[in-house]
DNA sequence: TGGTAAATGCAAGTGAGTTGCAAATGTGGT
DNA sequence: ACCACATTTGCAACTCACTTGCATTTACCA
């Protein structure tokens, strides 16, 4: 059973301020992994002026605390998505235009384990996405 | 059957330049992928003096033609492995060493398939990586 | 309500990768 | 072997995601 966002938080001695909340809400009403910049606009728009480097420095930390998932399609930049009640997922992105759709779907499981003995790794996490046309840019 | 990469190349209407030729034995005579500053660096030792840029515009040339796969495990740069006369396949990353290990597998064909129908976009690549940790850093 | 560690904003820095342009070089035809 | 010419290269300047240092502010707890 998974820990709320604030009992998250409170194990890892970390405070609940307003630009973390603020930072917390624009994710959770993003169903897709957005931005840094995104984030950041979108915190702008909801009137809640935090700073970029503070953007950066919260969704690193949540990231470590597992509240936040990092998603990168080699765009130059990262992404990010809340975790928090979410199932354990992978993403598509169309090579025109750049739209992501969420693929509720992880094949690996039994894959890790073969892995694990294979390689002799312990195997902790991993990254898959696809890439394609969508249909408008097909 | 796949075509030589001086075929490629010339398909391609592109020259078979010094530059191009040892950026390529580099690649060739290493078995995982390697970043743009190890590209350059190896040309370096093997006394050819070819400009960074020179590198970065090559790599992403033979990438275009599929000479080249580029890798990138969020490491802040991409790393670069030839493709000819190579199988598909993935790659695991150590947390704590960053060594890298080739896994001679690719579990996607069918789900790639289920994906398509699915979504409607037509897929065509994906990345995989796994991460964890080595015996040595255990 | 005050003491304190954690968090924030601002400014400056880092480093991978890109771009513009003039000089150099590989190629195909003669 | 030579020429014409498109391609490629090197250099310098640039972009932009992300990081770091430090002084000030804020959330938390006794
Ligand atoms: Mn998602
Ligand atoms: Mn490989
Ligand atoms: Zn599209
Ligand atoms: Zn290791």
């Amino acid at each position: 059973m998974e820990l709320s966002i604030i009992d998250s938080l409170k194990a890892g001695g970390k405070k609940l301020t307003k630009a973390r909340k603020a930072i917390l809400a624009v994710l959770e009403k993003n169903a897709l992994p957005i931005t840094v910049a995104e984030v950041h606009a979108g915190l702008v728009k909801a009137r809640t002026n935090v700073d970029l480097v503070t953007v950066y420095r919260n969704l690193a930390m949540l990231q470590e605390l597992g509240l936040v998932n990092a998603v990168g399609f080699h765009e130059g930049q990262m992404r990010y998505e809340v975790v928090h009640g979410r199932a354990h997922h992978h993403h598509i992105q169309c090579r025109g235009c750049g739209k992501i759709i969420d693929l509720m779907l992880c094949p690996l499981k039994k894959l890790t384990k073969l892995i694990e003995e294979q390689t002799r790794f312990s195997v902790d996490g991993h990254a898959l996405e696809f890439f394609g046309w969508c249909p408008q840019c097909r």
